[in-house]
DNA sequence: CTTGACTCCGTACCCGGGTACGGAGTTTAG
DNA sequence: CTAAACTCCGTACCCGGGTACGGAGTCAAG
């Protein structure tokens, strides 16, 4: 059965964040607020656990909470086209990431390789000339 | 020629780093404050503009300063093996986070379909369901 | 020997992403 | 009806990784 009437502790911990965070995330702009309906106390729906989990997944992923913000701004858009065209870009600077992660990921690769091999004596590569050029990107 | 007396702009200019974050990588103890010989300004070698770059290269890879400061003392320690799994550990972090990606690729590029072959009044599917629960993992 | 760029050092501040604190009010179980 | 546990809200603090500021001393070119 949906827990409509959630406390913020009880979202807290369904959603495995901390109530402060929570309380941050409203500052922030990435979750609404809900005004208290009869008590004093204010209610949390699904949505907002969904939210929630979409926010700390976004996050593992690296994206900023800003981003994530942007990310949740799409939604609330009724402009699918702009939307989509946000999506799009998100969906480009995903990929710009996973190229990035994959030449770092290979560069580690070789060198654990070379220290594997190397020479018993001398000073491990990974520290030594440490990693390729390929990697100095900035 | 060597620049073995490199001043401390120098070896920020060469290094790519500002003066401010090689005193701070000092106060780290990540970089070693040479003593001044002879005059009052401080002296740096090549191995130093090796060690910044080493640590440059170890932060786009994803080590904190603490474990850039870890992988350091291993080189002072000889210590080849510990070095190396650091590395393995890092590589195995790497992977984790472009499988992670790949999924939230794979979703934002199925919610823009959704969305693009959507009603047009109903509210664009890209947060709604957000990301798949195969993200959910942690 | 002056002038301008640089160094040294301490301290303070910035940003992102929270976490903690504390007093007052609210709910609910017993 | 009371006590425990919770909520609300503001404000302050924490950490990582720097960046900025400012006064005093130094170096080297002209």
């Amino acid at each position: 059965m949906r827990q409509n009437h959630m406390t913020i502790g009880r979202l807290a911990r369904d959603s495995g964040v901390g109530v402060e965070t929570i309380r941050y995330y409203q500052r922030r702009g990435l979750l609404d607020t809900p005004r208290p309906d009869g008590g004093a106390y204010r209610h949390y729906s699904t949505r907002h656990l969904e939210r929630l989990q979409f926010i700390k997944r976004a996050q593992a992923v690296g994206f900023t909470l800003d981003e994530v913000a942007g990310l949740l701004r799409l939604d609330d858009l009724k402009d699918r086209t702009l939307a989509r065209s946000l999506a799009i870009e998100k969906i480009a600077d995903i990929e710009a990431r996973i190229r990035q992660l994959q030449q770092v990921n290979t560069a580690l690769r070789h060198l654990v390789h070379a220290c594997e091999h190397g020479e018993d004596g001398e000073p491990c590569p990974i520290i030594r000339m440490a990693l390729p050029e390929s990697l100095s990107k900035d």
